[in-house]
DNA sequence: GTTACTGCAAACACTTTGCAGGAGA
DNA sequence: TCTCCTGCAAAGTGTTTGCAGTAAC
């Protein structure tokens, strides 16, 4: 479920949207990216990647790749942020540093949840964010 | 921990808060709510109870509320909705129709989450959500 | 040659802020 | 009385939209 490039252009193709240039890049500064960057962020190293590429296509093409399930949003305080791991997974959020940290969802927790959830209903994302201080500020 | 008007009065006291008029209401308005509603919609609700006032304090009372822990903040899509239910459980969201049901949040699921969390932090607050279709909206 | 995408700038929705007048203790 | 709070209006922030020109196929 990690996002990986060429995957990533196939599923573009395979949805009918063009290979651009700023599609290109988008994906590629996202792969392999843990730090969890806001729009803006990546808006920012694109533009030097790919001079002149506008913050609104950011927008764009990100929310193409959340829709495409390539990319997760995390919404983390005010600004969206991306995160190129598709699958769930647990977001540690910092309450001193405000950085996020990826942990694995242990299975048992989601069919737990799962099972939780009102009969009839069909659960097919688990957004999980856990908020406390990490080990580097508890120091 | 379900929000309760006493105990969140003497809270207010307790960290050196007056009891206006405005507090009152917000708390009075949402204790037993269990739809989730935004801002907005507390305003305009709050605004028949107290003319006059305004969407700027309804802001800050809610803001002092979560502050406080006596309410819960929900980040679904847009805008902010609150939630009296203080304590860590699940949020089901509808893709569908929007809304959102309160589920409980097994403890199993819990320690599971926290087990997972990188070595040495310390989580004090989950937020779960979960995305799929609701019963009513399956059918 | 078509079609769909980008960049721009303007609009948008939600939230925050500063401050003067007014209510709570 | 003294302090803190409210309401107003204005500014702020992150995101979305419409459209003409342009790149992808």
């Amino acid at each position: 479920m990690l996002l990986d490039t060429n995957t990533a252009f196939e599923r573009l193709r395979a949805a009918g949207l063009k290979l651009t240039v700023q599609r290109r890049a988008v994906i590629e500064e996202l792969v392999g990216d843990e730090s969890h960057p806001t729009t803006e962020e990546l808006a920012r190293r694109l533009s030097a990647r790919v001079p002149g590429m506008s913050l609104s296509t950011v927008y764009k093409v990100l929310h193409e790749l959340v829709e495409l399930g390539l990319v997760r949003q995390v919404d983390a305080a005010g600004a969206m942020r991306f995160d190129p791991n598709g699958a769930d997974h647990v977001h540690v959020v910092c309450d001193e540093c405000g950085d996020i940290f990826d942990a694995e969802l242990p299975a048992t927790a989601v069919t737990a949840i799962k099972s939780a959830a009102p009969k009839g209903s069909a659960i097919t994302r688990l957004d999980i964010v856990a908020r406390g201080v990490c080990p580097h500020c508890a120091a």
